[in-house]
DNA sequence: GCGGCTTATGCAAGCGCTTACATGAAAGCT
DNA sequence: AGCTTTCATGTAAGCGCTTGCATAAGCCGC
């Protein structure tokens, strides 16, 4: 309940008889001071309750023992999942984390990198490729390791997932399932290409087998559940409904679940539904869902070891590909109507 | 792509030919200087790539307009979503926000307080009123507002629900529509007292009419959608299973959820299962799910609030309370088997 | 027993800002 | 015109720590 001042380590020097330089040693370099007198330390410091401040530290040492991350949202399993794996890693080698969303708004990440580099982080990492020419400038001229995670870009060093092969397989597993006709549910692809590449592997792969997915058939809706549901209302309402449905991510593709299941279409029988993500909860759904997995802790832990090993002065690769795997479970099969037996016309 | 050493208010102050004090306060209190050598700073600043110092700042000015939020794991949506919007109204309000999770792990959890408190946060946030003896004196005796968030604690100002109440609402609408055979999915109670005070509000309810719950009748799982199927498998393997499960969180009565679609059990006809916090997913169930909403949105809204307040120098209450509300949907209704004549009895 | 080496510690110069306080110029008053 | 205010800016003293260098022991071998 004391509310005075904090001990500096002045005081402790003074109390323990020594010079704050031996203090700041005992602190820091242990193995250079002598045993006694860093018993006498120690003692000082617990006497004191003495705490060493940051600021001041930070200022003298030039670091700060703190690694910033940009995110869009904390709000989303796969962010925070990285997240937290980020700082579990970190805190185990005594760094901290600042984090900051932005919401996909490009000129909040802009200045949330600013608001970061500022106050001092002695690394960064930022998600995505799609940023403002100013957030590019900061990044790139930055004095502190920085690296981009989930996507790459040349620019700066990455470590992500090839989002666009995800697209790919989940679409040929369909393909191959003999699915003919295709909507996709996306979400949101302004101010992240991660989504944008996900389609563009989609397209890219029906478009190997010679089949075109317009745009009129992939519908844009916020990362929910409920638009999800909407979207799959959306591309169920349309003259010819399509036999298949894939979604951005799992949390759509719940969604569309959901809502197949209270409109009463059959999945898989009527629809297969696939997502990309494979959240917990993709297992666990009526039917599981076939999806596309992406370590995301994984990527968490091999963002925060990057950096800290470039803040040892280890050099780092500068493109980390995350595998990703094709989860197949029972939400797709193949189409009821259409005739798989024209699949593969030999 | 520049890598020399950052520019200094000294070379923005040479360049604008005025002293650091001016730069200083061109930066801070732009009122305070004419417009003409704001312009002439503004100028140099840009033509710098200035960017102010926060160790520096932070040491001169005892500030770091950082506040540290210290939770269990960002892997939750219940805390993610709270830091999200703690987060986004910090940065509205020029505040950056340091997370630590500890996993459920004491010690852990005072190794980052401690830390945060050593880095240098002007205000910090932890939660619930489950921690280490070591964390409890850091947390009263730091000289920055501390606040106490999900539940209470005289020793603190705290901004949460009334867990307990939550438990007794639901416990107390399963009494309502008939049920006498409970059981109860718990998340682990060590190290968190939300979990305990859900427990024991069900038990209260159940008391209070008369019914005793075993602690053989409630199972402890981990916060996972496995968590819960398994606990609900254990549950229903009893001798004389309940007729109604209450589960600690949503994400375990999910789980539960799904593990009686899974092995045929008919919910609500069967079985009626309830949760608490009232996810997103909550109402997308099938059944949608009875749960007790808690505003964690505004949780993380009002924390960063109070806290920004005190920093103003405003006093703040001891306690808020948010509102907790009984959300009635699908996956509850009167147990099928037993006699729901025999209710209040008269 | 003396030069030279290794330790353990102290000295003191910053790190890059903020902020009283001081200064000087312009403006307002009588 | 002389005096007080007011306003814009400069001066300089830190903020609490780290760290290169200097210093002082203690130790070795010859």
């Amino acid at each position: 309940m004391n509310r005075k001042a904090r001990a500096t380590l002045q005081d402790v020097a003074q109390l323990a008889g020594v010079s704050t330089a031996t203090v700041s040693r005992a602190l820091s370099r242990p193995d250079l001071v002598q045993e006694e007198t860093l018993a006498r330390v120690s003692d000082a410091i617990a006497r004191l309750n003495y705490v060493p401040g940051g600021a001041a530290r930070a200022l003298a040492s030039g670091k700060t023992l703190t690694i910033g991350a940009v995110v869009p949202t904390l709000d989303h399993a796969i962010f925070a999942r990285a997240i937290q794996a980020m700082q579990t890693e970190l805190a185990g080698n005594g760094y901290q984390l600042l984090v900051a969303a932005h919401d996909y708004a490009p000129a909040q990440e802009a200045a949330a990198v600013r608001a970061m580099l500022a106050r001092g982080v002695d690394a960064l990492m930022v998600v995505g490729a799609d940023h403002l020419e100013e957030t590019w400038a900061l990044l790139t001229t930055a004095s502190v390791p920085v690296v981009l995670s989930w996507s790459f870009d040349a620019r700066l060093p990455a470590i992500g997932f090839d989002n666009e092969k995800a697209g790919r397989l989940i679409a040929d597993h369909l393909l191959d399932l003999g699915h003919r006709r295709f909507g996709m549910i996306s979400g949101f692809t302004h101010a992240n290409d991660r989504a944008r590449s996900r389609v563009a592997g989609v397209r890219a792969a029906l478009a190997a087998r010679g089949i075109e997915l317009p745009s009129s058939c992939v519908v844009e809706a916020p990362f929910t559940l409920a638009g999800g549901r909407a979207g799959l209302a959306e591309l169920m309402a349309r003259a010819t409904p399509p036999t298949a449905v894939v979604c951005g991510n799992d949390l759509l593709a719940a969604g569309a679940l959901f809502e197949a299941q209270a409109s009463g279409i059959a999945v898989p029988g009527a629809l297969s539904v696939v997502g990309i993500d494979n959240l917990e909860i993709a297992a666990h759904l009526a039917p599981p869902l076939t999806t596309v997995h992406l370590p995301t802790t994984e990527l968490g832990r091999t963002v925060a070891r990057h950096l800290l090993a470039r803040l040892r002065g280890e050099a780092q690769p500068q493109r980390v590909e995350l595998p990703i795997e094709l989860v197949i479970r029972r939400s797709a099969t193949a189409p009821a109507t259409s005739p798989a037996l024209a699949r593969e016309p030999s």
